[in-house]
DNA sequence: GGTCGCTATTTTGCATTCATTTTTTGTCAT
DNA sequence: ATGACAAAAAATGAATGCAAAATAGCGACC
């Protein structure tokens, strides 16, 4: 059998930890929605390599189902734009070129964009509070060069100006474009230059300064050049080489 | 046969114009994918009322197929957040809470902000001066008190505005939620206040100027404002009766 | 040796069928 | 008449079957 997906040994995660909940109406209930959420995980996170086919008969035997709940969740994967669908010649993971990966960020920029300006007529001081923690976390994390916790910090620093947006429907379309992106970022394994880094932490003090004064106008800006900043970053990563781990300011 | 769905003698139309091609790999061939387009529209137009059921059975004998591939449709038609299928129980018609259409409106305020901005980056001449013609043709409906005419040249307006972001994903994101809004739109027929249109053509003159001067964070706060204010006068509208069509400056 | 053309196998797309759940209906007792 | 319970009917969820298309295999020919 000439498969193209790589036997990981683990055949495609079974519960999922009810990871990404994104509304659309309990899909975890049925056969279709489960397989849904494990084929989404499975793809996101980069188990089968770009631009490969996908043979549905395959995955069935992985996922131990029959066609017809696979079908459902291929289409609804297309939808989402994970991957794409050949007439009659099924699904194959879709394969961004750069110029998809730039319209990417500039749409989760605008996002979150937005979701600064929305959180500034809501968040509360014990959320600001709570960012300023996350914010010298990752200040700690970048004195100590770890990349791995300061990305997550980073991360998590702006999933929570996305919560303090209190918008589901924009929580939904950020995770779902997300999740477009963290394909790549997983197969490319993203690093920052060094020297970005420390304008990264300048930008993000901006970011907290401009969410204390609730100025919407100015948050929103900051955030968009900060991710449009990152953009460059990671576009012009995908030519070079990775860089070693930044040195301490 | 207690059908939900009225009987407007016109069955799902069939040819659909290739009206919203959604880039989302060439669905148009299999017969699942010009079921989706039709079903899509049928949907958005409000042919079927709010949080009617969807009777697998009956759709099928209208579009005269067999179950599998609407139900393969209907799950991308749930993911898109048109509909939301309840375990066991079928399909719905998705119904749009207030906070739904506020949360909906925001992220579509977004979303223009943001095609605003990149716009700046991208936009020709010729395209301002096609924007400011389709001004002009709206002033004129304005005028004459048109309001038709002139809800489809704003439309136009703004979809102009989206294009010259020349960003594909922002333009399918952007489609995406603006047929959800639209199917509001049909069923409840929204109108604007008089005072509330002077208003606006205030505020399209102030995104033209912007827009020349290629004033992208500038143009981003007006569009942003514009759109929120928009969203207060639909929403507004949601629990008062409709106005007459308002009188000329 | 490489390419073209034909056949066999595999794979996809859709219809059909089966099992389970839900909904309706019908009956009976209060 | 009304409510509860039970059985019938219908609808959904998933599996299987079948025709059409695509891919692979193979040999002939240039």
């Amino acid at each position: 059998m000439k498969s193209t997906i790589p036997d990981t040994g683990v055949p495609i995660a079974p519960p999922a930890t009810n990871g990404g909940d994104r509304q659309e109406s309990r899909h975890e209930a049925s056969l279709h929605g489960e397989i849904l959420l494990r084929l989404r995980d499975y793809v996101v996170e980069g188990n089968i390599p770009d631009g490969a086919r996908v043979p549905e008969r395959q995955l069935c035997e992985m996922l131990g189902i029959s066609r017809t709940p696979l079908r459902e969740a291929l289409k609804v994967l297309a939808a989402e734009g994970l991957i794409e669908l050949l007439p009659n010649r099924g699904a194959r993971i879709r394969q961004l070129s750069q110029r998809d990966l730039e319209e990417l960020f500039d749409v989760m920029a605008g996002l979150e964009s937005l979701a600064g300006r929305l959180a500034c007529e809501a968040i509360t001081d014990e959320e600001i509070t709570a960012i300023e923690q996350l914010h010298y976390e990752m200040y700690g994390h970048y004195l100590r060069r770890d990349m791995h916790g300061y990305f997550q910090a980073n991360q998590r620093i702006h999933e929570s100006i996305v919560a303090a947006a209190r918008n589901e429907t924009l929580k939904t379309a950020y995770a779902n474009f997300a999740g477009r992106i963290r394909r790549v970022r997983y197969s490319a394994n993203f690093a920052r230059k060094r020297q970005r880094w420390a304008e990264a932490m300048r930008e993000h003090e901006a970011i907290l300064d401009a969410l204390r004064r609730r100025a919407a106008s100015e948050l929103s800006d900051i955030l968009f050049q900060h991710l449009r900043n990152k953009r460059m970053a990671a576009i012009e990563h995908l030519a070079e080489p990775e860089e070693d781990a930044p040195a301490a300011p």
